[in-house]
DNA sequence: GTGGCTATTGTTAGGGA
DNA sequence: GTCCCTAACAATAGCCA
């Protein structure tokens, strides 16, 4: 039998590995029997939380320790954390189901505005339709319409500058060539050159304007399955 | 000086309050020595949580109880307790963001279909729109046609059947009265009521198909604004 | 890691202030 | 609730298996 020295231990890190891993051992097990023994004495909740120094975990709780936690969460406020993510999930929930009936309506009111599912108004409600989709038609019109005029302005313009920088650089030429190396044939060039740029401008805006049966209509995804469906 | 019974104490509730008491307040700081103790020795982290019967909180913590709490539930799984709620609560943002999306683009869609906010649409994409219109306009026509048939059959019938009621009811009572105290006058108010009933019926629909000024098209709160608007 | 041993130290019941 | 005191008891350091 080994006596023990004549010394009391100091509370401090113990360096020797092995002696601590016995000490956590021992002392663990002492400090859960202590809160055992508190908690039937005196009939309270008790919770003990231990990690070793490898990261490993031992707890110890008269009941559960997670209602222990639980209960020390609602001591210290921090219910608050859970109630505020749960709430801020409530308000996301409502915010979705809100959120959907108002697409499901637009939904509903575009696909009538394109014609469809007509079959549920009244009389009253398809002449209010009627004239919604006048209007709407009457608007595009003009739009296009104004759209048209500017691009052929835009072309126009555009074509005259083209003229206007050609005639000036044709006068160059004739004023190079009198004294110079290149003959009539070269001004010939120049001139057609001009003319294709000046008619094709307004030409290819009008062939726009008139058959239009080339790309789709994107922002109408959904919509361009219309175009398909019969009307009779 | 009292000395101790020569008895060990049954580890069993105290049911002298004052004694539980005080029991409960030494034993307490017992263990948070024993806690502390046990952390600064072994290097390692420890929490006690003790709920007193009266429902009062007293904790230990070699750093901090939260801290240990936290660190509880990542090595009990309870991490995943509030991860679950946050990605539900991620989930539901994405979800928002999305629906706010599609809100958006169905509004849009639905405002160009009523020819508002042309000014950014191309000349093909105007194009496609006013073909959407107008076969829009097509089917909401036909479909008005078809409810006004539908309802100016269905009214005829109504009549039809009323006067062919009526015709019976006059015969029975031209029946009753050549042997009863009913005159010519009684028939001839049963005749202008059968007049007014087939008139009334076919009339009352055309007036509906044609003027129709009265109530709103109830499905368009935000479209009855358009009505207002001013074409030129 | 656990358990036993034993000398020593630590804890605490019971009492009083 | 606290602290002190003291005797009794419990816990545990150091060591071994």
């Amino acid at each position: 039998m080994v006596k023990r020295m004549n010394e009391k231990i100091k509370i401090r890190r113990i360096d020797y590995l092995p002696a601590r891993q016995v000490t956590f051992s021992k002392r663990r097990r002492g400090i859960f029997k202590k809160a055992e023994e508190l908690s039937i004495l005196c009939e309270s909740e008790v919770a003990v939380i231990i990690f070793s120094q490898t990261g490993k975990l031992f707890d110890y709780s008269s009941s559960s320790t997670k209602d222990v936690i639980a209960r020390y969460k609602s001591h210290t406020g921090g219910e608050k954390w859970d109630q505020i993510t749960l709430h801020q999930l409530q308000l996301e929930k409502e915010n979705t189901i809100r959120l959907s009936k108002e697409l499901e309506d637009k939904t509903r009111k575009l696909r009538q505005m394109k014609g469809e599912d007509l079959q549920d108004l009244d009389l009253d409600q398809l002449n209010k339709l009627e004239k919604l989709v006048e209007a709407s038609i009457g608007r595009v019109i003009k739009t296009k319409e104004k759209k048209i005029m500017s691009e052929i302005m835009a072309h126009a313009n555009k074509g005259a500058e083209l003229i206007e920088a050609n005639n000036q650089l044709k006068q160059r030429m004739v004023m190079l060539s009198a004294g110079g190396d290149i003959g009539p044939a070269g001004i010939m060039e120049l001139d057609n050159l001009n003319n294709v740029g000046e008619e094709g401008v307004t030409s290819e805006s009008a062939t726009n304007v008139t058959t239009c049966s080339s790309s789709a209509f994107s922002l109408e995804d959904d919509c361009s399955d219309i175009l398909s469906l019969k009307l009779g």
